[in-house]
DNA sequence: CGAACTTTTGATATCACTCAAGGGACGTGG
DNA sequence: CCACGTCCCTTGAGTGATATCAAAAGTTCG
């Protein structure tokens, strides 16, 4: 367990299914069985590389994804390469289930980093909807937690600076990434590229490495090494006026 | 029915409902039955005066609206008093009927002009899903779609200049409009101001109107009287790189 | 060690914002 | 019917924020 690559690769599907369970349970109380068939669906994960796409603009649904580790995102470009990401998938995240009743993807999903992904077959989504209320009822909140997420980010994009952009974002996934367990007090692994960022913020990675450095210098943040650690939580929200009642997370997370 | 000020209020039912119908029908098949619900339900209408909040961010959720005739949005609100519109919520448009799940509503829904209104109680909404299939079916599809415009709407504010935007949205509205039976060509009734324009991409009103008078200049669009009129669609859409599969209207419309 | 990728910085250009003022359109009250 | 206020649109001049182009330095990984 010391030096491989591919993370969690060696864990039992207790482990790697930890965020997924974290995540729902937090919008409806599961029942042991719940949980148990949730521990199913991730017993068999597979490990993608970076920079992959899971599903592409332009194909039929057919399932969806589970991210157990690592990040994804929804993204679309534009004829010039010009990408804009709309949502990141972090572990525990996932598509949306009812995408099945669209005839074509109007957006791709890609690997931001390694990641460990389950893929549900439409049956099993059938199945988890009609078997397991409380976990169908978890994902509708779930979905509902996405749109909002959305709209925030078009509210980040479309109505705050690039600097409080940039304080947005690293506040809205330290609670992200705590709700499953993958923050550590305030700092947490962010395998994203400033070119990542740029496209998530709707600016260019130059202007990103300008706006990083401003919070850098004003002591809000540091980061190095693909680990982000925030040093100022009180300042970087005061500056990016981030409220975290989107996230519907209730009151212990978000403190 | 002369110079009434209150748009369609001395209509039948009949006549009120027909965006909704349309819209529905567009993502499922009908039987007369479901029909005849929907009709029901846009029977007895409340006519609202623009600016004012029909839901606010704070409220706890109880019903969902529909909206009619006129235009209203989904926005968010800065300390400084900026605002990021959403989404519009065109004739036809109605509210995520799973919102009840949240204990209270992150973003406020507003008229942006006169509009004709209904609200649907949280029984008469869970009626609908369970007795009538085909209208649920048609609302899962209208909801995955709200969100790929989302999406799209992202798309336009992070990585397209102002005269883009602005290029885009005339061409959503037009599909949109068109689709719900109130384009008449490619002329269309846009009761906005420019400074909600403005709102909704993302830039000052001084802005916009400077980009349409680009349009304008370039022979794309006219726009007066709150009616725009798109003078050349093949280039306004070759502009803002629109592709209308994000709408998932099939291909009558989007021709 | 070398190749590819990522981060960082500087100089300059462009786009969008701010401030300010004037000009319609429209409704209201005298 | 005119005078006035209000709201919206329009334009100009100056400023600020972000993009572009380019190059060097750091990092990662085979």
């Amino acid at each position: 367990m010391s030096g491989m690559p591919s993370p969690e690769a060696g864990e039992p599907a207790f482990d790697r299914c930890q965020p997924l369970i974290r995540k729902l349970e937090r919008f409806a109380p599961l029942s042991d069985a719940d949980r148990a068939v949730l521990e199913q669906i991730c017993a068999n994960p597979r490990i993608v590389p970076p920079q992959t796409d899971l599903v592409r603009e332009g194909d039929r649904p057919d399932g969806v994804f589970v991210v157990l580790s690592g990040f994804a995102c929804r993204h679309k470009l534009r004829a010039s390469g010009a990408r804009q990401i709309n949502a990141y998938l972090v572990p525990g995240d996932l598509c949306d289930l009812d995408v099945a009743l669209l005839d074509e993807m109007d957006h791709t999903i890609t690997t931001l980093s390694t990641c460990t992904v389950v893929r549900l077959a439409p049956e099993l989504i059938t199945d988890l909807l009609t078997h397991h209320p409380q976990i169908a009822r978890a994902l509708r909140k779930n979905r509902l937690v996405d749109e909002a997420t959305l709209r925030e980010w078009l509210m980040n994009v479309g109505r705050r600076s690039s600097v409080e952009r940039m304080a947005h974002l690293f506040c809205e996934l330290l609670l992200r990434l705590r709700a499953v367990g993958l923050a550590d007090g305030t700092v947490y692994k962010l395998p994203l590229t400033q070119a990542d960022l740029a496209d998530t913020a709707g600016i260019t990675s130059v202007h990103v490495n300008r706006s990083l450095r401003e919070l850098r210098q004003g002591g809000l943040i540091e980061l190095q090494g693909r680990q982000l650690t925030i040093l100022d939580y009180a300042r970087l929200r005061a500056l990016a006026e981030f409220r975290a009642n989107y996230l519907h997370l209730g009151d212990r997370i978000a403190a």
